[in-house]
DNA sequence: CTGCTCCGTTGAACCGATTCAGCCAACGTT
DNA sequence: AACGTTGGCTGAATCGGTTCAACGGAGCAG
């Protein structure tokens, strides 16, 4: 059952470096012997072992995805970007859910290592892991998504999250509103304070009135009960925005109990237009980030970097989100009390 | 940088079996020497190869986890409960999704073929995979998720999709609903079929009219189409009934676009319990399936019969699923026009 | 003192691929 | 006829672990 190389060249009548030619360079071998070696496959069940040929050959054609919570739709667009991507160029992809738990992030970055994957792709959700670090010391590729890279030593794919807080706040500006919530996440992950700055900039451009609240965690619930603080808050308000989808259908959730009504009332604005944004109740407007892209294009520049070796040129790639209008958002109500 | 047993070996002044035997029966090996060995892998940064071990043990104590859409939550939690899992018993989880492609789905297969995993987790979303047939021929023991085994070679963790499909309509069913609409998905996946036949077993006991409507996909964009069809058939209708949270969400967003209420107007409930569904704006009334609890159970039963080899009994494990009622069911309203 | 266990250790063989120097035959050149 | 070149094939060495028969020394019984 478990046939190896050798048993398939025994019974093609050929020697097994044959075989393995057939394997991986098939051009070199003869028509005649390609074809009784493709028999003897057949007949033999043949599938070669990649413990083996990961062993001999110093390339495992693993590459691992590190993610912090893979139930955000966000993370498993970026994973299947990464898994289509991998698949096409006969790579195995390696996936990896942290949990947001530092430990569970280090045991992984360990498994990794163990699987000598020859590249890695992560979204760090801690500061200088030491996992990381480490993939360094043993020159494993290492590229970072949705988190810029500060050192030229890696790529990073990444979106400019300055420019996606500034283009919510300067569109809503746009429609008359002058108070807006500002709803954020904790400051020490690095897309929430660049969203920030793009969000203060804006207002002083636009010299829009910013109250800020935050939410130790982005997730539906936080954001549920983040809203009536903003309700008890400056009545001015029109209109909120939420550095996240999840936090915003909370809030939007809150905000209808209370019998408010979106987008006259307040004005209501996400960020990642994970799927379930469209088809929310009132299906919400959004920053919206190429997740899918995200992932397919850092599996395939740690996939470039893999086969060019050192002269590969890191690159750090940002892109620009968009904003996409939905029902959440209309024009401020000149006419409110 | 990429030291093997033998520099440790060498750096301890013990031979290679001794090394190994640290590795993995630390208990046959003396104090003294653990110290020694313990720092010369210190000092040398080693980590072991996984595919050397894997080549020479015959393990690769890797399990596969099959699953035909990663976007869908009811999966990423059983992607988590399994990874969990494996994690704890040193195990390694391969997670792959097919997008319910038969292509990328038996490729997969051949892919985790290669990579000589011991096991298999998989929700199968086509009937007799060649590639499923091909593990079989492997001896590779396979174990369904969320879909019952009909042989007794292998086992499975699934629900009790009959009694899922009964219990939403005797809910219902008690709160006066007489004509229920009933939004399925394709009978060829044995979930659903299985839900139709225990919705029509309580239909008849409960003398309930079902109005049978389909969905070729069971996404949200589908209930929200056929959320029209159900507008213009039968007057009759008070409560709607849908085969998974993602088609009740869709249907939802539809009915209240068209000024309707839900409750009063229909009462709704959904599949799976989905975490979008408890904070939609109207939260979803849901038959919960534990998810988690489903990889993580799958996982331990696929080690243990790893574990324990031939000798293995295969067990058939259905749970029962759990209604969890919110705002979106309430009493038929007797005063109706 | 001899014989027997038991414990800790040794090191060669092995898992199943890839690699590569070397071989052979056929063909082209001069 | 002699020589060079080329395409196709061969098979031993190798990757980095695990396994296991064998070994030496300590401890103990008779």
């Amino acid at each position: 059952m478990a046939n190896s190389i050798r048993d398939v060249a025994s019974r093609a009548q050929v020697a097994v470096g044959t075989v393995s030619n057939f394997l991986n360079r098939p051009d070199r071998v003869a028509e005649a012997t390609r074809k009784k070696i493709e028999s003897a496959i057949a007949e033999l069940n043949f599938v070669p072992n990649a413990s083996a040929r990961h062993l001999r050959s110093g390339s495992s054609r693993t590459i691992g995805l590190l993610v912090p919570d893979i139930t955000n739709p966000f993370f498993t667009e970026v994973a299947r970007g990464a898994g289509d991507t991998a698949s096409e160029n006969d790579y195995t992809l390696l996936l990896c859910n942290s949990d947001e738990d530092l430990k569970k992030e280090e045991r992984h970055l360990k498994v990794l290592i163990e699987q000598r994957i020859c590249g890695l792709l992560i979204t760090p959700s801690f500061e200088g892991l030491a996992g990381v670090a480490e993939l360094n010391r043993r020159n494993i590729p290492t590229t970072f998504i949705d988190r810029k890279s500060e050192s030229l030593e890696q790529s990073s794919v990444s979106m400019d999250d300055f420019h996606g807080g500034k283009s919510a706040i300067k569109y809503l500006a746009s429609l008359g509103h002058t108070s807006i919530a500002w709803v954020n996440g904790p400051l020490s992950i690095a897309q929430c304070s660049s969203r920030e700055d793009g969000v203060m900039d804006s207002a002083k451009e636009e010299k829009i009135k910013i109250s800020k609240f935050q939410v130790s965690q982005m997730r539906s619930q936080n954001g549920y009960e983040v809203a009536q603080k903003i309700l008890e808050s400056d009545s001015q308000i029109t209109a909120i925005f939420c550095a996240n989808d999840l936090v915003a259908l909370g809030v939007l959730r809150a905000l209808l109990e209370k019998g408010k009504n979106i987008p006259k009332d307040y004005a209501l604005i996400g960020y990642d237009d994970i799927g379930f944004s469209a088809s929310a109740s009132i299906p919400l407007t959004s920053i919206a980030q190429p997740a899918y892209k995200l992932g397919a294009l850092a599996a395939q520049m740690i996939i470039n970097e893999v086969e060019h070796g050192k002269n590969f040129k890191h690159e750090q790639i940002v892109f620009k989100p968009e904003l996409v209008i939905r029902a959440s958002t209309q024009a401020a109500q000149s006419n409110r009390n």
